[in-house]
RNA sequence: GCCGAGGUAGCAAAGUCCGGCCUAACGCGCCGGCCUUGAGAGCCGGUUCUCCAUCUGGGGAGCGAGAGUUCAAAUCUCUCCCUCGGCGCCA
């Protein structure tokens, strides 16, 4: 969410932000926000002389009472008796404006960092640096499909089963290096200074709200029936939602959280795509880092998360590009986004396995996480940061595939061996 | 799920029975000023959000959330949420 002061003082710098996202529908919203907020002030303004003219008539009244000026009283009774109606309608309308103010506010998106590309959509994204060797393969590569099937790795048809598409049980040794991801996981988050933590996969609807996954993505999400709680798509939704309400202390930055989650997405809107295998799921864990900062480091921060999700994958060996997210692919909750892209020899592409983003001090307002230097002093919103550092069945279609061998086996990487008691996957 | 106790500002804590000098006390912390060689103590002012004016200022809202009663609600009524304790159920 914006400062609305921010947009009344500066609608062009806004506007002109808005426009490098290339949706008219965004140049509208703010159009409508500016008009609404207009319309709220001069209703505001009303209500509260309102206000003040009763609460004048109120005193009198008191005083009168005292003095025991009954005439008084009656006559001035009488003038008040007719203010809190005229308030209450006047209140009523105001609060349709004002919610009309807030759907607008809500769903209009971050401001853009200005070293973001532009672009129109995943076309316009760009590759700022590569890491590591194309893997090459002297035979076909299989599929992550092909092997887990091989190897009885998982079961998909029985999950359609029981849950439908997009599921899966995960079998086998690929348990094993589930578990051997997150043992991994942990020591380079522990190493890197994060916080460990197992957030509720549920969370209320203002906590979705607050980290901007509602409004706009109310598809991508699953909600429980008659109730107010949702099932998270990321453990980013619980975990700076965490802090929500609170007033931190700047000496404490940056928090730093690391989290592992169950994660659950309707992948809406994703038809068609990577229907096989595990690499595109209803529900999957992921290992998910937050930062909280002050808003002159968010930046340095960025660079860190980002680092972090480097060294685990590096750690793994494994060939990747990072990518500077446009602005037409971005999001609306960032204001600066890099993936990180690991080679699929199958596919013979890079595929998306990090985001990392710096969200500023969008969700910090709408969640009023804010922070100051000591007691007394005055208070600034946060800014908060999120990065994968592993989806962990899409991370195991990637290491599947760049660890199959010529014979059909399937390598172990070194630094995930010690956690597993076989060095390879190979047909009994 | 049942019973009980609670939810007041950065923290802590009165006020709630009995509506109105509540401008939400007192305190701690913090910020600014005075004083001081310096610090402390002491004294004065400040320390939520919001609207208008922006040099001094003037309103409004805010006591877990919402609704109601009233000229007037932290205070009375209703609904809901949350926390803690006890019991029950249960992985």
């Amino acid at each position: 969410m914006l400062d609305i002061k921010m947009i009344r003082d500066n609608p062009e710098l806004i506007l002109n932000n808005l426009e490098k996202r290339r949706k008219k529908d965004y140049i509208i919203m703010l159009k409508n926000l500016i008009e609404k907020d207009k319309k709220w002030r001069e209703l505001k303004k009303q209500i509260d002389e309102l206000r003040s003219k009763r609460n004048e008539l109120t005193k009198k009244i008191q005083l009168l009472k005292q003095k025991n000026g009954h005439e008084e009283i009656k006559k001035k009774i009488i003038e008040a008796k007719k203010i809190p109606e005229k308030i209450k309608e006047l209140e009523e309308f105001c609060k349709k404006i004002e919610s009309e103010k807030k759907f607008h506010l809500l769903r209009i998106p971050n401001l853009l960092h200005e070293t973001v590309p532009f672009g129109k959509d995943k076309e316009g994204n760009i590759v700022i640096q590569k890491w590591g060797k194309k893997p090459e393969f002297d035979f076909i590569p299989k599929s992550h499909v092909d092997l887990v099937k091989t190897y009885n790795l998982a079961d998909i048809e029985r999950a359609a089963k029981t849950s439908g598409t997009r599921f899966y049980f995960l079998k086998n040794q690929l348990v094993e290096l589930e578990f051997a991801i997150i043992l991994h996981s942990i020591k380079i988050l522990k190493k890197r200074g994060f916080k460990l933590m197992i957030p509720p996969t549920l969370v209320r609807g203002f906590i979705m709200e607050g980290g901007g996954f509602l409004p706009t993505f109310r598809d991508d999400v699953y909600k429980i029936e008659d109730e107010d709680l949702y099932l998270v798509g990321t453990s980013e939704a619980p975990l700076v939602g965490f802090h929500k309400d609170e007033i931190l202390y700047e000496k404490d930055f940056p928090i730093r959280y690391g989290g592992f989650s169950t994660c659950f997405r309707t992948e809406a809107g994703a038809h068609g795509k990577d229907t096989k295998g595990i690499f595109r799921t209803h529900h999957f864990e992921k290992v998910e880092m937050i930062s909280i900062t002050n808003t002159n480091d968010s930046w340095e921060e960025f660079d860190y998360l980002f680092e972090t999700a480097e060294l685990f994958w590096q750690s793994l060996g494994i060939h990747y590009q990072k990518v500077n997210i446009c602005t037409g692919d971005i999001g609306i909750v960032a204001s600066k986004k890099y993936d990180l892209e690991a080679w699929y020899p199958s596919q013979s592409q890079y595929r998306e396995l990090v985001s990392t983003s710096n969200c500023t001090d969008y969700q910090a307002r709408r969640l009023k996480i804010r922070y100051r230097e000591k007691d007394g002093m005055p208070t600034n919103f946060c800014h908060s940061l999120n990065s994968t550092l592993i989806a962990i069945q899409r991370g195991l279609t990637c290491i599947l595939e760049n660890y199959q061998k010529e014979d059909g086996s399937i390598e172990i990487p070194k630094v995930l061996q010690k956690y597993v008691d076989f060095k390879e996957i190979v047909l009994k």
